[in-house]
DNA sequence: TTATACTAGCGTCAGAGCCT
DNA sequence: AGGCTCTGACGCTAGTATAA
């Protein structure tokens, strides 16, 4: 796997490309570049990543796959690309329906809650336990399967920085965790806060991809301009030598 | 020191395009 | 057709730079 810092440049319709050896390319990274068939990726250094290159050197270049593959890595990188709605990875652990708690409404007791990123709860409703979602931000949320039931005097196991804590009670402070759940009004606002979270979510990742993207380009800006001075370089060299032979 | 301009980052909305 | 993701546009806020 290389990183996009690494991308020196692109060269289209190489004349001789030299083909490398790749175990394990991960290409994610070149997401945003276009590429077609018979392009190369120039990497400014030899990367601990699993390229080898058969020439060695200070470069090493990658070169883009057939058209068939191209299209199915293609296809691999945008499903890697796309990550799964929390809607889906929750049905996916067998969660269907989910409830948005306010963060607010909770109180936390016990150990190791600070630092907090995962929490895995059980009841008499999930048996085999469910995940909670926690959204941090201004107004934190807690995601959880509406299946779940009954959420006071939950028994979950926090994953926080520190490590795993166990045996913390999550206790409700409010009504909205047990309301009735069927106002139209409630679903309705429950749905505005999940799409607002994932857009929230999906703003962000769009804005690092166009900041990598943005560096990607000044990176070739830069070797463009380099290699303009050079070929200058070279002109002016041979325009001498020309100017001394004739 | 204060007022103003500029910049970066964020949340939200709207619309395009894709998928089921 | 409806739901979803992605992304441009917009407005807001906080931090920084600069001139008066």
């Amino acid at each position: 796997m290389f990183h996009f810092d690494q991308i020196q440049s692109v060269i289209q319709q190489p004349s001789q490309p030299s083909v490398i050896q790749s175990t394990a390319l991960q290409t994610t990274a070149l997401q945003t570049v276009q590429l077609s068939k018979g392009n190369v990726i120039l990497l400014k250094q030899p990367s601990n990543s699993v390229i080898q290159s058969p020439g060695g050197g200070n470069l090493q270049t990658v070169q883009v796959l057939e058209a068939g593959e191209e299209q199915e890595s293609s296809r691999k990188r945008q499903i890697l690309a796309r990550r799964p709605s929390y809607r889906k990875i929750l049905n996916e652990l067998g969660g269907g329906e989910i409830s948005v708690i306010p963060a607010s409404s909770l109180q936390l007791s016990g150990q190791g809650t600070e630092g907090l990123q995962t929490i895995a709860m059980t009841n008499a409703a999930t048996a085999g336990g469910a995940v909670v979602h926690y959204a941090p931000g201004s107004d934190p949320q807690f995601i959880v399967p509406v299946a779940t039931g009954d959420l006071s005097s939950l028994k979950i196991a926090t994953s926080t920085s520190a490590g795993l804590a166990q045996g913390v009670v999550l206790a409700t402070t409010g009504s909205t965790v047990h309301g009735s759940g069927d106002q139209i009004a409630e679903e309705a606002s429950r749905k505005r806060e999940i799409r607002l979270m994932k857009n929230r979510e999906a703003a962000r990742e769009c804005r690092a991809k166009k900041k990598e993207y943005i560096k990607c380009l000044e990176n070739r800006v830069a070797v463009l301009e380099n290699q303009n001075k050079a070929l200058i370089e070279e002109l002016k060299t041979l325009k001498a030598l020309y100017c001394q032979n004739s």
